[in-house]
DNA sequence: AGGTTGACCTGGACGC
DNA sequence: TGCGTCCAGGTCAACC
């Protein structure tokens, strides 16, 4: 499943190969719900663009947009947004290559080479956004878990009753943290996720935000957890799956204690947790 | 308004 | 073997 980490890594990946490319065509899949802008605006946007920069803002890729032909005067500037939703992959590839099934967009680059769009289960979306244009699209009220204080993080959860798990996962709250790094970050500070998030301790709001800081980190140094299907820009797995203490460990026993690990669900989610090590 | 639940999707795992 | 059922979860809409 595509978090943070494993935006961040396909992010990164797609800026380090297609940077400063010019997209010549652009196909579309025609399936409605895939497409959050109309596809004629969104072939319209990319069609003769060149491709300035590859980013990720919470679980969302922001592909910012210049013209590299023509249209002096017109509004330049523009972002495709791409959101991966369960099983979307973003693809860089040869043209020879052969396109996978469920490919939903195909952006023709300049040198030959394609970036596609695929998505099995069709949660994820795509749309652009021109300079300007009212809302962020992409960013929300949410702070970037990397960059958020211990004293910012704690008041995120002040006064909540929801479940602490239920919040982590609140992207209103904050950015990219999905089901995987919630039950690991929750896991290595030593608290149980269905704990009201407001009524945590200092001690113990210090301990998930270094955890879920250092799990982020890790993560994205070994490229995410591949735990389904998700690959990077070249279709390589990641290794975080290899350090999970909880997810996806459910009856196995904790690496720290030996307790066998419980899975139950928190806010409609699979949960995993340790008993033995979180309170 | 915060909180909770279900719908959206399809491939894969599981049971009989 | 094969068929049916269930489960996975990011996000949004609907409801409490």
């Amino acid at each position: 499943m595509p978090e943070l980490p494993e935006v961040e890594t396909v992010a990164n990946g797609v800026d380090a190969r297609v940077r400063g490319q010019g997209i010549v065509s652009v196909w579309t899949s025609g399936r409605p719900q895939t497409f959050k802008s109309p596809e004629s605006e969104i072939e319209e946007v990319l069609t003769g663009a060149r491709i300035d920069r590859v980013r990720r803002v919470g679980k969302t890729i922001v592909m910012t947009l210049g013209r590299s032909r023509g249209a002096a005067g017109e509004a330049s500037g523009a972002e495709f947004l791409v959101h991966l939703g369960m099983t979307g992959r973003l693809l860089v590839s040869a043209a020879a290559v052969p396109v996978p099934p469920h490919t939903h967009a195909v952006l023709r680059l300049a040198d030959g080479r394609e970036v596609r769009f695929v998505d099995p289960r069709r949660f994820g979306r795509l749309s652009v956004k021109l300079v300007g244009e009212a809302g962020d699209g992409y960013a929300g009220p949410g702070v970037e878990p990397l960059r958020v204080s211990v004293e910012e993080f704690r008041r995120l959860f002040l006064g909540r009753k929801t479940a602490i798990k239920a919040a982590l996962l609140n992207q209103s709250l904050l950015h990219g943290v999905g089901n995987i790094y919630a039950d690991e970050a929750l896991a290595r500070a030593g608290v149980r996720p269905r704990r009201r998030a407001g009524r945590l301790t200092r001690a113990e709001y210090a301990r998930l935000h270094g955890a879920l800081q250092e799990v982020l980190r890790r993560a994205i140094e070994l490229g995410g957890s591949s735990v389904s299907d998700y690959v990077d820009a070249d279709g390589v797995r990641g290794f975080f799956q290899l350090e999970h203490r909880v997810y996806g460990r459910g009856g196995e026993p904790c690496r720290v204690c030996g307790t066998a690990i419980r899975k139950i669900v928190v806010g409609g989610r699979g949960t995993h947790f340790c008993p033995g090590c979180q309170r």
